[in-house]
DNA sequence: TTGTTCATCTCGTCG
DNA sequence: CGACGAGGTGAACAA
């Protein structure tokens, strides 16, 4: 039996079978009546109405309403829920530490009760990440441009590890940050920081290697302006689009943009129309649901 | 009646009981054996398994295994669900536009479906906001250092919005970037867009003022450095703490931070013990659940 | 619609 | 654990 279910159990049958369900590891959903109550990273408190509780074998809680992708409340995975009858009513806590964090769901009426076993697969295989970008970059080098050639990647700078670190035709250095979609000036920033980052290394090399050069003033700018060509570092965004205020941050740096996309994959077949062979008019039937908005 | 639920229905059985709960604008839980298939924005592929599936009416679509407060695939509120029996098995399609994006469940098997009308409130009191935390700087502004008067909130610059702004004891422009939260490089990055902005602003009024000082190239400057004193900006992260990374990005810039949490929801009573008065021993009875991790 | 930022972001990965 | 960055981020809000 993979799933069992209550309709409308009193509190003290909807304790049991949540005991029950703890114990056999089931994913649990609890429809009824409730409040809930948050405390932890922030608070938070949700007067009554009809909700879906989830509560997962890994800790995970979710609650439901009849909107919005995300949860109105949750707890992460990890946490550890405990079930009560508190006053004839069955009460919901998931609990974790560290941070420590509180989810509380009371509950006035219970709907509906559900344990189910759950197995199989949860790998989920996606393309079209910041992944495959860079493996697409690293397929065809003159995408970025003609001579481009990388030389590391997630190479380490004293700012964090950089996606794609090469040098040009001309053997200058060249920082790439790579994102899959559409970007804003948080991007510009960051690619800025590896950027200044790598310039920084390269000058306080420099001076060490070159005993002349006691300069110790005007070594510590970080920015392109001050540094000479020979210590220029390119920085290259690339991505599909950006917006008009990232494309001024960049050329304030003096960095560049390559339009890049993701590699698609491949065809559009979502197997909406031809997966089952017989796209002919069959007996088969339909069921639309249009939002009410 | 609240819910209506099928056991193990006939795909056929199925796809009338969607067809119902979709004109009743219900939220449908599916269960049962399936496979999923996204395309839009990425692309991805999930093998065969057990899942829930809700279905919203706002036209949210979420696939939840047994693991993770994530929902392995899904698709935002707004988007249209369509269910049909094809090749004899249930399927669920729901698609929307910009971004175009299909999601699509095939079931091999349906091990429960449910349909219930949910009402009541979704709207969710939050507190420890940043929004809370602003509101706390400005109610007193001696938080931040003796003297200092915000001037304005979400004050615009060619960077964005500034959370505050105001000016310290001597005058000087203060700008302040705040997080509820611990901070990182970004934070720093995003201060540093601010506190540039300004300050180019301000040098832009200055040789507008001033016909005397026509020093087009230096003036373009972004950085503290070259700035000169009556000129300079000051930029205050206000967090709760700062990881040491972000901690030198702060120095090189010449920024501060200044240690503020976001106001704490006063006692922590989640209700955990004392909410229904009656603490001593009832006949209460509890179940626990710790996660088999 | 696009742009920008906050979020109890979540999640992975790497020291 | 903490730090850092990606994400089909989602969601609110302003232009």
């Amino acid at each position: 039996m993979p799933v069992t279910t209550r309709h409308d159990p009193s509190h003290r049958e909807a304790l049991w079978e949540l005991e029950s369900a703890f114990d056999r590891g089931a994913l649990i959903t609890v429809f009824g009546a409730c409040s809930v109550e948050y405390r932890g990273r922030a608070a938070s408190s949700l007067g009554p109405g009809d909700r879906l509780l989830i509560l997962k074998p890994d800790g995970a809680a979710l609650v439901h309403t009849d909107e919005q992708r995300t949860p109105v409340n949750w707890q992460p995975p990890g946490s550890t829920h405990h079930a009560a009858v508190r006053d004839g009513r069955l009460r919901v806590r998931s609990e974790r530490s560290s941070p420590d964090e509180t989810l509380i769901v009371r509950f006035s009426t219970v709907h509906q009760l559900s344990a189910m076993a759950v197995t199989g697969g949860r790998d989920l295989a996606v393309t079209g990440s910041e992944a495959d970008l860079r493996r697409r970059i690293l397929a065809d080098p003159a995408l970025i441009e003609p001579g481009f050639e990388p030389t590391a990647i997630e190479r380490d700078s004293a700012a964090g590890p950089m996606d794609v670190f090469g040098v040009d035709a001309a053997g200058t250095p060249v920082v790439l940050e790579l994102k899959r979609r559409r970007v804003g000036p948080s991007a510009v920033s960051q690619l800025g920081r590896y950027v200044d980052a790598v310039a920084e290394e390269r000058s306080a090399a420099a001076t060490a290697d070159d005993p002349d050069s006691d300069d110790p003033d005007a070594a510590d700018s970080g920015t392109a302006a001050d540094a000479s060509d020979t210590d220029r570092v390119r920085g290259i965004l690339v991505a599909p689009s950006i917006t008009d205020r990232a494309a001024e941050l960049l050329a304030d740096r003096g960095f560049e943009h390559v339009a890049l996309d993701p590699p698609a994959p491949a065809g559009d077949d979502t197997g909406a129309d031809d997966t089952d062979a017989d796209d002919a008019d069959t007996d088969d039937v339909d069921a639309d649901d249009a939002p009410s908005s």
